[in-house]
DNA sequence: TCGAAGTGTTCCTTTTAACGAACGTTCTAT
DNA sequence: ATAGAACGTTCGTTAAAAGGAACACTTCGA
C-alpha cells in the first residue's frame, strides 16, 4: 500500500521555490506562514495542514497534486494508470480519462457498450492502440478515434506514453 | 485569490463514501483515523492533516487532490475555470487541458506559436468554438481541431460548458 | 420486548502543527 | 573592519488537529 512519503514533499517545495528563484523567508511571507514552518516542511518533518498546503500551492501556482504526488512513479496495477478527469451527465455521456503506461505493457480492454467510440490524444511517448484488428502507431500530438464496441488494445515498446482519453458513449438510438 | 472551501473537501468526502456504500465508521477504521475526526471534516469543519488526507484518499482510491479540487465551482477570471492536465516534454509538445465555461462567456484566445494546433471535445453542455472567421457548434462527444496559430474565441450561449483542450506546438521544421 | 450491534454525533484529553522570537551565518555596503 | 540586512535554522509557547470514550439514535434478530 501507498504510504506517505514526507521527505518528497519537501524536495518538491524547495525544488518548486528554487526554480522561482525566491528565498525561504519570501515564500513563507507570501503565502502567509511561519517561516519556521516551511523551514520544517522542506526538511521533509512534519504534516502540514491542508491550510499550509493550499496557501504555498496558490503561491507556487501549482495544481495542488503537484506538491505530494511522486511524479515519476506509477501507481497503477499492472504498468498502467488511469485517472478519471472528468464525467458529462448529459446525452451522449462523455468520459474524459488521462492515461500513463509503462514501458512494454500490453494492455487489453474489453468492448464497451454498442455505438461507444473511443478518442486517444498522445501526449508523450510512443503507444500502438486501437481495435484488435486494426492497430495505429502514435506519436506526441497524434489523435486516434474508433469505436470502442469491439475489443481494443494499448501497447507501448521501450517508452513510456501518457494520453487523454475520452469515450463517448452514443446510445443506439442517438440523433445522427 | 484562491480561499480554501472548507466545505467542499466534506462534501466531496460524504459524496465518495456514500458512492462506495460505506458508513463513516468503517471508512474511518479502514483509513486508520478516529470517526470523530472523519465526521468532523464532512461537516465542513476542520483543517486536515496531510498525514488523513492521505490515508482517506487511499482508501477511496481517488488521486488525491480529486478530494480538494472543487468540481462545480468556476474559479476562473472570467467565467472561465482552466486546469492544466499534463504537459509533454517532448517534440511536438503537446499540453492538455481541462476547461469550463460558465453560461453566456466570450472568451478571445491570442494567436498561439506559428503552427500550432488545437483541439476540443466537449465533455457536456453546448460551445461555439474555433477560429474567428471558422466557429462551429459543438455538442457532448464532439471534436474539433483548428490552427491556433490565429485569433480564436470560445462561446456558450445559455448553458455549461465543459471539454478538453490540447494544443500540439508543432514546430516549423519538423517533419510531416 | 428487549438486548446487541450498528449508525453518526459531541464532548474532553492528548498530541502536535503553526507561530514568533532568537540564533548563527553569509554577503553587501559604508 | 563593521554595521546592516538578508538568509535559513532552532527553540519555547500557543492554538488546534487527532484520538478516544460516551452519547442518543436506528436497525435487526432472538
Amino acid at each position: 500500500m501507498d504510504t506517505l512519503s514526507l521527505g518528497t514533499l519537501g524536495q518538491h517545495l524547495q525544488a518548486l521555490r528554487l526554480e522561482r528563484g525566491w528565498s525561504l523567508s519570501q515564500l513563507a511571507a507570501a503565502a502567509g506562514i511561519a517561516k519556521s514552518n516551511l523551514s520544517r516542511l522542506e526538511q521533509g518533518n512534519g504534516n502540514p495542514t491542508l491550510d499550509t498546503i493550499w496557501r504555498l500551492a496558490v503561491q507556487l501556482g501549482v495544481p495542488f497534486g503537484t506538491l505530494v504526488a511522486p511524479i515519476s512513479v506509477p501507481l497503477g496495477e499492472h504498468g498502467v494508470e488511469v485517472r478519471l478527469i472528468d464525467q458529462g451527465k448529459e446525452s451522449p455521456q462523455v468520459d474524459a480519462y488521462w492515461m500513463r503506461c509503462a514501458p512494454h505493457t500490453l494492455r487489453h480492454a474489453e468492448p464497451h457498450t454498442p455505438g461507444a467510440r473511443e478518442s486517444l490524444t498522445l501526449i508523450s511517448g510512443r503507444l500502438e492502440a486501437g481495435p484488435e484488428d486494426d492497430l495505429h502507431e502514435l506519436r506526441p500530438g497524434d489523435s486516434l478515434t474508433f469505436a470502442a464496441d469491439r475489443p481494443h488494445r494499448y501497447r507501448t515498446d521501450n517508452a513510456w506514453a501518457t494520453l487523454l482519453l475520452t469515450i463517448v458513449y452514443t446510445h443506439e438510438g442517438d440523433a445522427p
